[in-house]
DNA sequence: TTGAAAGCGCTAACAT
DNA sequence: ATGTTAGCGCTTTCAA
């Protein structure tokens, strides 16, 4: 491995010299700079970056924390941080945390541990006090995105689930049905309860009256989607829904088997609109009616939010992006047959 | 932040005692250790990664690369070496270079540049001539996964393309079909290159004639996968193929919705088979008749393949594991309506 | 069983 | 414009 003090040897100059060719310093003669680097090429020459964090205490290394990457909306979320981060020559460094509690302090812990210099984490459940045990979590910034925790404020990235999820309701309801079933993840995270309020009060503001058994709140992922359409489409002709709402990607990726197993065609039998809106959502027929795709938009809100953090342009620990929401129309709601 | 030096005060022993302790060294008398222990929990402490890395020159740290983390297959992979290393103590460094050359040597670069102890990679395209261009990459132990590159002999954990994608063909040929249509990544990959040999070579063991025209080679993506799919089943019926083999799992969700959007029914208009078998696959109806799920063995295998490697239990240079397949009979093959 | 001291490669304060 | 020096927090001889 070559180091500043080889490069320093082969070309006649001190250290701190060498140093300044490779950092772009300004007090520099041009042509020392030139013959410097010109070494620093030959030998392929980067710092050693455990001597840099060591002695800057900055690791320019982030840390991105979600339930899955393997789930669309969160690996789309982190290529957009990671991009972003890359470009400030920062790394991120990815955790899952199957939605566990537990890997999830487990993960926070392992990157304090390595001094990173920044978290952004989309939290799992509704409590927010488990951070505060985090020993050296609070002199590490941290950005929540997705879902909000109880307890004293924090920085977030989030969408406005009310709007969004009256948003798809109201939708709904335009195309005159009045049996809405909606299916979500555990309502005690906010993602979920938000999106089931903005469900509720758009029921009510087309003056329809809200039935408890239409509603669904289980585990986010494909299996809990599966398993909720079942259950609601099970039911007898006439009490059965005859649209439903997935509050994400996952629950709608089931929900798509479990009709098309009951045999049941969309729109024409059961009208389906949904959350999220990562790429492989388009690779369902008929494509569904979602919100926006705006996978990219929080992955880089969320970036810059916990760049100007660490540089310090920013104190305020209670920063809040709400990252705006439209409708796409799709096949699926049965606004035109010929939408796929 | 609480240092070695932290606690030789606090404790009154030494530095170097403090570090026995942490490291269970043996020689060191039990009551020292406990006492160095309590305070060492009371302070939460946690050695300095960077200077241990600094000083050690080992970082604990591997890189993995692959196209996407988003594709169900890779980011299982992912998941599967994140853990095995995680168990080991090391952190694991996911990158992305969405299937560009020039994105795999920036991600190798970066990592290098952070000494990282090793890297798995799945490699785009078939010429491996640039890895010797890479500078200290011959220093730092590589696995390649999924795709063989040409040059000399390098790490490989791979499954035997040629057999399995035999295997997938002779199950269709054997519902009758005489017109499969095979749909695959760009041919010059090993990985695509070898499941066409395997899927040709089943067609001539049964008596079959090759049809250039039932061939689709693109981009491994939803994308390439939809156009394929409609260009072949766009011709003429009689003409067109009554079976469609897939090459991967992007691949067949774009196949998915092209043959719904053509409004033909799964297998009954046209029988499905595919490579790979992420999670997501398992959201489709119908079930589509794939391969195993190898996603995690192919993780673990390259992992402590790598390890070893890290560890010097290995010093051989062209290793290689082949992971076993076998035939997981879903509902889109033909086989019973009753498999979903 | 314990401790002292050197140094990993780099940055930054302070010379010159 | 360039060089000297101290030290980040840790591991590792070597000595006691």
């Amino acid at each position: 491995m070559t180091t500043l003090k080889d490069l320093a040897m082969e070309t006649g100059f001190s250290i701190k010299t060498v140093s300044r060719a490779i950092h772009d310093h300004p007090d520099i003669k041009a042509e020392t700079k030139a013959a410097i680097m010109e070494v620093v090429r030959k030998r392929s020459f980067t710092p050693n970056w455990a001597a840099q964090s060591l002695r800057s205490q900055r690791t320019r290394t982030i840390g991105f924390i979600v339930p899955d990457i393997t789930n669309g909306f969160f690996g789309e979320i982190g290529m957009g941080v990671d991009a972003f981060f890359r470009a400030q020559g920062y790394t991120t460094l990815i955790c899952f945390t199957s939605n566990s509690r537990e890997n999830e302090i487990a993960s926070i812990r392992s990157l304090l541990a390595k001094s990173i210099d920044g978290i952004i984490l989309a939290p799992v459940g509704n409590s927010g006090e488990y951070l505060d045990g985090v020993p050296n979590l609070a002199d590490t910034p941290l950005i929540l995105i997705d879902n909000r925790l109880s307890g004293p404020p924090r920085n977030y990235v989030l969408q406005d689930n009310e709007r969004n999820s009256a948003l798809l309701t109201t939708h709904m309801l335009g195309h005159g049905h009045s049996r809405v079933g909606f299916i979500s993840g555990p309502i005690e995270e906010s993602s979920a309860r938000e999106r089931f309020v903005g469900f509720r009060e758009a029921l009510g503001k087309a003056g329809l009256s809200f039935d408890d058994s239409l509603i669904r709140s289980g585990d986010w992922g494909i299996r809990g989607g599966f398993d909720a359409t079942l259950e609601l489409l099970g039911t007898g002709e006439g009490i059965r829904p005859t649209a439903l709402i997935f509050a994400s990607s996952p629950l709608l990726l089931g929900g798509y088997k479990a009709i098309h197993e009951l045999g049941l065609a969309i729109p024409e039998d059961i009208a389906v609109a949904s959350f999220e809106h990562p790429d492989v959502i388009d690779a369902l027929s008929p494509r569904p009616t979602t919100l926006g795709k705006i996978e990219a938009d929080i992955g880089a809100a969320a970036a810059s939010m916990l760049l100007s953090l660490i540089d310090k342009k920013e104190t305020d620990t209670s920063l809040e992006t709400i990252i705006p929401g439209e409708l796409i129309i799709g096949g699926s709601c049965g606004c035109a047959a010929l939408i796929h």
